[in-house]
DNA sequence: GAGCATGATGTAAACGTTTACATCGCTGCG
DNA sequence: CGCAGCGATGTAAACGTTTACATCATGCTC
């Protein structure tokens, strides 16, 4: 079913067809409803990879993301979708790209396949983008440390929440504050440990640090929540890098018979759906995840049809502090 | 920068481009190599729309999901990326479509762009796929009614997993069982609820049907939570038709004081990450989920690599009991 | 040394669209 | 009547690949 067999059947040319289809405006109007009705009736649909060809638009975008586990690449991806269904846009996800060979790979890959690319990896620095990304391809950067000038970029504000989490831990007299970071070398973990570091060394001059490992999954949180005990005395607090963890962490802590607020204080980032939904309800930073994909869709579609305007400066999303009974 | 610029600059033909970047055999070693050279050194990256044209493959597979909220999907999406990129295969999701008309619109623009499809849909019925998708376009449809041969199918065995938690309940003495139900013409909310009225039929033949309407959302869960006492006498066991329902039934039952397991036993479906990790931990009827997308992806892969052979039979996933601490 | 098989490379058609340009037939005006 | 102008339609080029087929050089066999 093509062009020419639509064409033919309703005895005009492939020129009028296309106008037909794609509603030009010089046209009968009877023959612009025939052809509309051979075309439905013999069900047929342009193909996409033809007409992307010719007119160098695809309609598609690329999601280039680090993973797709839990709920913040859940609320990530929904965010861009329905920015992306506003603008007509679809929606090409790729994700876990382990190393950054396999993440240019991907980049590579997309090449002819997409108007823009939204990119949120850790090995998303400015050489690797260089080397992967064709020329003029409309690009946005999450959450990453690459910045000054060629590419836009969107990031949470993930330092200021942190030490406005640190800040709102203080006030409610925590001193000995433990951190559970997330993996390293990855920009949201990294900027949240600074935030903890920080915060710490204004706030508490004090206090030492105190940083378990982790790499933002639930059995890290957990595995974290098992050693607490392990140097003598327990934390006052524990900030979780991300909620994801805090949630494991508190899992742990109620097997070992340790309540929360009462003995320790829990916080976590990220306000996923489910942290008002634990027990108790975990306090933590709000990061309007749905937001941030939105936005960095908007930007992109922005840049895609306008793309001779110089690209916007790195935005960053506030992050605001939810206060729930996880932390007295 | 196309293969024509490459071909130029390496003193070939575009024919001998082609074949040094695809690996033919016929080459000379070095050409080869020096035109591998250039292409590198040029940045070149082949146009996927030119390519997708004349090869007839996208190596792209289309998702068109109903909704992409909560953990379900993020599971399913995560399921049918790991089994796409072992395929070499790309991802485009597509969601949201709240009409029979909306959905019938992605399929149609999804013509050209992908190698098949994987639909899960409550308006997927057969008339309307028929209408709006191309033939011969390889299709899995994922957790629906339509069925009888044209299309390959994969489901999660819901009937069979709400009927083996009712007998799991009864078992453990329960009697007066109430459940909350997902939304109305939803295929796997329809089958769990048929597998409640019909255990509830089957065994315990004197208690009445006791429902509460849902649609999948924490937010309903909850509301069905504080409608409880209404009729006065509560009930001995709630069954929710998904984990994120029963998850926020559980917090509405907290904040009226009545206790998780002690005073109403509370059970889910799907058994999504964060289940064992509420305050009780959630006794729920697993669903590989990933699995359920993994092998949705990998029967569509093999239709596509096997193009003449028959569709398969429709093909329904076991569910499991977990046991967990919400239901004593 | 002629003939031939073989392997390397080039030429050009094809994929299914869109669109600039050409053509054609009217209408209306001088 | 002739011609400009215009609206409707057709023709064909272009998009960037892949690949069937043609060509050509090489080396081998007899």
């Amino acid at each position: 079913m093509t062009v020419k067999d639509v064409a033919k059947a309703a005895g005009v040319s492939v020129a009028s067809v296309s106008r037909a289809l794609n509603g030009h405006q010089s046209m009968a109007d009877d023959t612009r409803a025939r052809i509309l009705d051979f075309a439905a009736r013999m069900r047929y649909m342009p193909n996409g990879a033809a007409r992307s060809l010719i007119t160098r638009r695809t309609h598609a975008i690329g999601a280039v993301l680090p993973d797709l586990h839990g709920e913040f690449f859940s609320e990530l991806i929904r965010g861009m979708d329905s920015a992306a269904r506003a603008h007509g846009l679809h929606l090409l996800v790729s994700s876990s790209h382990g190393s950054a060979s396999e993440a240019g790979e991907v980049l590579r890959a997309l090449r002819g396949r997409v108007d823009g690319l939204l990119i949120m990896s850790p090995h998303a620095d400015a050489d690797m983008l260089a080397d992967n990304l064709p020329l003029e391809l409309p690009t946005v950067l999450m959450n990453t440390r690459v910045s000054g000038g060629s590419y836009a970029a969107i990031s949470i504000d993930n330092y200021g929440g942190a030490t406005a989490m640190m800040r709102h831990l203080v006030e409610r007299g925590y001193r000995r504050i433990a951190f559970i970071a997330g993996p390293p070398n990855n920009f949201d973990a990294d900027e949240r440990l600074r935030g903890y570091r920080n915060g710490l060394a204004e706030l508490l001059p004090r206090q030492r640090e105190w940083i378990f490992p982790g790499n933002f999954s639930e059995e890290s949180g957990y595995r974290a929540g098992t050693e607490i005990r392990a140097n003598g005395t327990l934390p006052q607090a524990i900030f979780a890098a991300n909620d994801t963890m805090a949630i494991g962490c508190l899992f742990a802590l109620g097997e070992q018979g340790i309540n929360v607020p009462d003995d320790i204080a829990m916080t976590g980032f990220d306000d996923i759906p489910i942290a008002r939904y634990v027990t108790p309800p975990l306090t933590t930073v709000r990061v309007r995840i749905a937001d941030l994909g939105r936005q960095a869709l908007e930007a992109l579609a922005a840049q895609i049809e306008h793309p001779d305007e110089n690209v916007a400066e790195p935005t960053s999303l506030d992050c605001e502090i939810v206060v729930r009974k996880s932390c007295s």
